[in-house]
RNA sequence: GGAGAGUUGCCGGAGUGGUUGAACGGGACGGUCUCGAAAACCGUUGUGGAUUUACGUCCACCCAGGGUUCGAAUCCCUGACUCUCCGCCA
């Protein structure tokens, strides 16, 4: 959310904002109900002042057994006027809030212009292209050979893109997210988090899926209840409400979920093998530090998703996004992406951003500073990763000739000391 | 699912329809004392909004939303949440 003071001073830098973003959002009429809730709120101000000092001298007469009937029958006209200018001031507040929720963030100014992901910036690369010198399969067939996911059967229990992992297949994915989370625990100092993964409206709307996103959430109807989409969620609300010490901060989490996706209207685009489900798993990272620390700990936090495909020996890019790619929420989003020779592509396996006090501000996460002055945090996330484009990255890099699998060695201890996958 | 209790500030915990933004206790912070510390004593200790150059003034907030009233933390209604016991169950 952003501050109204802002929107006010500055209703063009929104309205470009927005409109790079590729968002709707009506400013003007926002603009106009803020100016006219401001001027109800006021005759309501001196209203109830008026009010609140004639029910004082009433009191007093009161005591002193005096007759009040004749200020009595005065105030009972302004009670009235109170009372329609407070619903009236609800309304208007209601329908305010209504608005403000969906206006997004405003990119950095450094955040290159663009209306789609073909716009965006390449910012830096790891490691080589491995060379074959044999014809590569991708994950369709590698799955397939070394059985490893049943995608019919998934299908056949929940639907499509809900795959099952069987066998080492399994033993794989969760050797790749205990080691992820060690990883982040012992090398990168993140304090490890469990959360549940269904959370209200509230916590849905503090981080700014909801409102806009509602139609891409599972939803429990019964309960008003939601599946996650990613971590993010309940990790950054962990604070809502809350005014924490400015010495207690950075703090710094991770966590492992699943993460679930309606992925409405994306039907047929990239959902071949493990690409886009409906239901996977990630580990997150989620730091809440001084306004002033953000821009150093976004490019950290870059590094230390990197950090996780380097430990692999994967190869990988990261990209910087342009503004019509960068997230509601997001002022800036640094997407990792990692080489998947199988086919020759480059998958998302992790999106890193710096949300400013956007989250802040929805969430009330504030910080007393060392003036005593309370001020908004600033939160940012990234995954550290996302496992199944992970998994896609390391069979399809990490493939031999025969269609079996090597298991790069700083995964083995997660997997009794396998070093290969062969049928 | 059944029965009951509760929700007040950083925490614990009072609260009669009328100077209660809120007693009292604890914590935290500042000060006095001390070589230093503890103890003791003194003081400070909410958030948001409007207005003002500023001092300040005003408004709102005691789970949320309604209602009664000139006036509500206090009375009434609805809802949410928490806790306890019973039932069910990993």
């Amino acid at each position: 959310m952003l501050d109204i003071k802002f929107i006010r001073e500055n209703p063009d830098i929104v309205k470009i904002a927005i409109n790079n973003k590729n968002e709707k959002s009506n400013i003007d009429k926002l603009l106009e109900l803020d100016e006219l809730k401001r001027t109800k709120q006021f005759e309501y101000d001196n209203l109830r002042s008026e009010q609140n000092k004639v029910s004082k001298q009433i009191g007093k007469l009161k005591k002193e057994k005096k007759d009040a009937s004749e200020i009595l029958s005065q105030m009972k006209e302004i009670a009235n006027k109170v009372k329609d200018l407070s619903t009236e001031i609800s309304y208007l507040g209601d329908q305010l809030l209504a608005l403000i929720l969906r206006v997004p963030n405003i990119p950095d100014s450094d955040v290159p212009i663009g209306k789609d992901e073909s716009l965006n910036e390449f910012y830096r690369e790891s490691g080589v292209k491995k060379k074959f010198t044999f014809a590569l399969k991708d994950q369709t067939q590698l799955l397939e050979i070394n059985k490893l996911v049943d995608f019919k059967r998934g299908v056949k229990i929940a639907g499509s893109n809900f795959p099952i992992f069987v066998g080492k297949g399994a033993l794989l994915e969760r050797a790749l997210i205990n080691f992820m989370l060690d990883f982040h625990i012992t090398k990168h100092n993140y304090s490890e988090m469990k959360v549940p993964f269904i959370v209200n409206r509230k916590t849905m709307t503090g981080t700014g899926q909801l409102p806009k996103l509602e139609n891409d959430m599972y939803h429990i109807e019964q309960e008003d209840l939601f599946l996650i989409p990613t971590a993010e969620v309940p990790v950054t609300n962990f604070f809502a409400d809350e005014i924490l010490l400015e010495k207690d901060l950075p703090y710094k989490f991770t966590s492992y979920t699943p993460s679930f996706r309606r992925e409405a209207g994306s039907y047929g685009k990239d959902t071949k093998g493990l690409q886009r489900l409906h239901q996977f798993n990630k580990v997150e990272m989620v730091r809440f530090v001084k306004p002033e620390d953000s821009d150093t700990a976004l490019m950290e936090m870059i590094q230390e998703a990197g950090d996780i495909l380097e430990a692999l020996g994967l190869h990988y890019r990261v990209v910087k996004l342009c503004t019509g790619d960068t997230s509601f929420a997001s002022a800036k989003t640094y997407d990792l992406e990692v080489w998947a020779p199988g086919t020759n592509r480059y998958l998302e396996v992790s999106s890193v951003s710096n949300f400013r006090d956007f989250q802040a501000r929805r969430a009330s996460i504030r910080f007393r500073d060392h003036n005593g002055k309370v001020q908004f945090v600033h939160t940012l996330n990234g995954s550290g990763l996302a496992t199944p484009r992970t998994f896609i990255a390391l069979i399809e890099q990490y493939q031999n000739e025969d269609g079996s699998i090597t298991i790069p060695e700083i995964l083995r201890p997660y997997l009794q000391g396998l070093e290969k996958i062969s049928i």
